[in-house]
DNA sequence: GAATAAACAGAACGATCGGTCTATTGTACC
DNA sequence: GGTACAATAGACCGATCGTTCTGTTTATTC
């Protein structure tokens, strides 16, 4: 399942394809760059879609174990936890290879909501949620679901635009939005807001 | 400069631009659409980059255009009415045929940041963010460019997740962040004169 | 009605794409 | 040492792409 082979055309197809872009790569670049023979790709992967989701799959595994070492890193509090994400962002988004989010450029490459490179994208971006969810969860934070979503949300955006202006400026305005909306979740569950008052939620 | 047959291929390569993508979509597809002869593409805009560069201008200009009409329509309170915006996010990502930002799907596709493509996406994000920024100038919020660009944030944010999901939420999720948000921004800025506000003074 | 220009249909071009096929080389295992 | 398998290089295929070129038709203007 893991021969060195596979493993160079991942590391290789996924570089290429965050760079500049699904379409744009083209199947003898990947070949030409990892020093392996057309026919090993097929062999491995089947087919340039293969390939493709196979990149994604590897690069959500990826992504989510860095996001659960930052939060680990970051403090034992998972009010703290959730910031510890947007810092790692910043740390991300500094770096001059930064080129934005790898699903958010799959899902434009593959509009259609049925293809393969879009469910991955849904899956990651599911996999996301429930990190946050989880997170807030354990703050013991109301309806920690929304939250994760709406953290998701933020993160996405934060992606999103660092890509545009390429500084770290977004992940320090989404580290400030998360703080505010995680402060105002957690004083919801002593002091409702007004709003969930009149709705007679409360 | 606006000749009918120019305007026609405008709207049917925007509509496939946007269904379907920018590499995916041949030439032929859209002439074929539009019932327009493939010399009149040429001599209108160049090339096929031509065209794409005009698309997203011309997309830039309505949605600006739309938003501008989505603040008019809401409110005459710059606090609602950057509101206003994300509650017409929720009929736009409403609509079946909704699928995302077109801007975001243009970075995404031209990952260089010198291409025309991303140039173009990167010029109406500034206008987003001077739209947002402005209506919190006028709402006298303290440092409205970071609020302004924090809002944009959020709206990117919004987008992204809205075309993943294909349901209204996000549109929802993001406007409570705003509010949150915007309410924090003016406690702060007016502190002292609370009271007042609450009672219509001002 | 003649002249000018724009738009037309469509063949053709060179390039590139994803994918297949062939024939050869290296390597591990019994 | 022979067998089996994986990987190699590279020719080759059909399709599609963006673009150019040719010749004809339509519409506008003097």
């Amino acid at each position: 399942m893991a021969s060195p082979k596979r493993e160079k055309l991942l590391e290789v197809a996924r570089r290429l394809f965050e760079t500049e872009g699904f379409h744009t790569t083209g199947i003898d670049r990947v070949l030409a760059e990892a020093g392996v023979a057309k026919m090993t790709l097929y062999n491995n992967f089947g087919s340039k879609d293969g390939l493709i989701v196979a990149v994604l799959e590897s690069a959500s595994n990826d992504m989510v174990a860095r996001l659960q070492e930052a939060v680990m890193a970051s403090s034992s509090d998972p009010y703290e936890q959730v910031l510890g994400v947007f810092d790692a962002f910043g740390i991300w988004f500094s770096d001059p290879n930064f080129c934005g989010c790898m699903f958010q450029a799959a899902v434009a490459e593959y509009p259609d909501p049925q293809s393969q490179p879009a469910k991955a994208a849904r899956t990651h971006q599911l996999r996301v949620c429930d990190m946050f969810g989880q997170l807030c969860a354990q703050a013991e934070l109301p309806d920690s679901e929304s939250l994760g979503k709406m953290l998701a949300m933020i993160a996405s955006g934060a992606m999103c635009t660092a890509r545009q202006v390429q500084t770290r400026e977004p992940a320090d305005h989404a580290r400030q939005i998360a703080e505010i909306l995680l402060e105002r979740a957690g004083s919801i569950g002593f002091a409702p807001a007004e709003a969930e008052i009149a709705n007679g939620l409360v």
